[in-house]
DNA sequence: ATCTTCATGACAATCATTCTCATCGCGTCC
DNA sequence: GGACGCGATGAGAATGATTGTCATGAAGAT
C-alpha cells in the first residue's frame, strides 16, 4: 500500500498559520486563527485557515478538540498521546497523562467487542486565576 | 435559594418525544427524532424537538453526547454518572463505568488549581456485528 | 523556463441550531 | 364548567460554523 497521499506543499499561507497556532497557548478556532493573521496583516483566506489546519490535524501536527459549544479547536502540542484539561475562563491548557485509560479502553473492547476504539477524552475547567478573578 | 424554574407543562408533543426518545437504543438528534415522529403520523414541530430534548437533558432526563461529526445526540439511559462505548457502524451503545478516573479528575483538579472540573468521555468503535456485515 | 498539479481566495451554498412571534392550550383558581 | 395567565408550540426566518465552487496563483519537478 505505497499510498498515493499527494504532497503538502509549503506556501507561505501554510507557514503563517501554522505559526499562528504555535504562538497560541490555548486552543484556538480556525476563525481566530483567521483573525490573528488578518490584524497582523496577513491577507490570508478563511477557507485556506479552514482547510490548513484540518490538514495539520489529519497530518498529526496539532491537536483538536470541541468546544463545548460545539466548534473545533486547534493546538500544537507536544508529541505523544495525552488529554487535557481547558480552563473555560482563559482557555488556559494544560496537558494530562491518563495511565490506566489506555489499557482500560483496550479492555472495554475486549468486553463488548468492539474493534477501532477510539477514545474522545477532555476536561474543562476553571483554573486558578480565572477562580480568583 | 428556592428556584423558581419555570413549571415543566404536560404537553403531548413532550409526551411524544420522550417516547420516541426513549424507543430508541441508540443515541439519536432532535432531527432524527423529529422525522421518526413525522412519519409515524405526529405534527410535532422541528423546534419543539429541539427545545425539549435541551430540557430533557438540562434536567437529567437524557444524556447527550455529540457525534464526531459534531452533532448533538440524545439517549435515555440508566440513572447515575456512566460514559458510552458507541458503534460508529449502527449507533448501538453501551453503557459503562470507568472507575477511578472520577478520583483521577479529582486529583488533577488539585494538582493544576483548577475548579469545577467537567469531563467529557466517550468511546467511539465498531460493534462484532458491524465488523461481521 | 515550462508544465503539472495542488493551493488559494472570494463568494456561494450547506446545514444544524436558534430566534421570532402570533397562536395555542396546560394548570389553576373561581 | 369557564375564564385567565403564561409557558409551549410551530412555521418560517435568521444565524453562524463549516464546506463547496471555480477561476487564478504559485510550488516543485523536468
Ligand atoms: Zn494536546
Ligand atoms: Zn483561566
Ligand atoms: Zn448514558
Ligand atoms: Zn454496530
Amino acid at each position: 500500500m505505497t499510498s498515493t497521499e499527494p504532497v503538502q506543499r509549503r506556501t507561505r499561507q501554510r507557514a503563517e498559520i501554522r505559526d499562528a497556532v504555535e504562538a497560541s497557548q490555548a486552543f484556538a478556532t480556525s476563525q481566530e486563527i483567521h483573525d490573528r493573521l488578518r490584524h497582523s496583516g496577513s491577507t490570508v483566506g478563511l477557507a485556506t485557515v479552514y482547510r490548513a489546519l484540518q490538514a495539520m490535524a489529519a497530518g498529526g501536527e496539532v491537536d483538536t478538540i470541541r468546544t463545548p459549544d460545539g466548534q473545533v479547536a486547534y493546538r500544537t502540542c507536544t508529541p505523544g498521546h495525552h488529554h487535557h484539561l481547558v480552563c473555560r475562563g482563559c482557555g488556559k491548557t494544560v496537558e494530562i497523562d491518563l495511565p490506566g485509560l489506555e489499557s482500560q479502553t483496550r479492555a472495554i473492547a475486549r468486553e463488548y467487542g468492539f474493534a477501532e476504539i477510539d477514545h474522545e477524552v477532555e476536561f474543562f475547567g476553571t483554573c486558578a486565576d480565572c477562580t480568583a478573578g
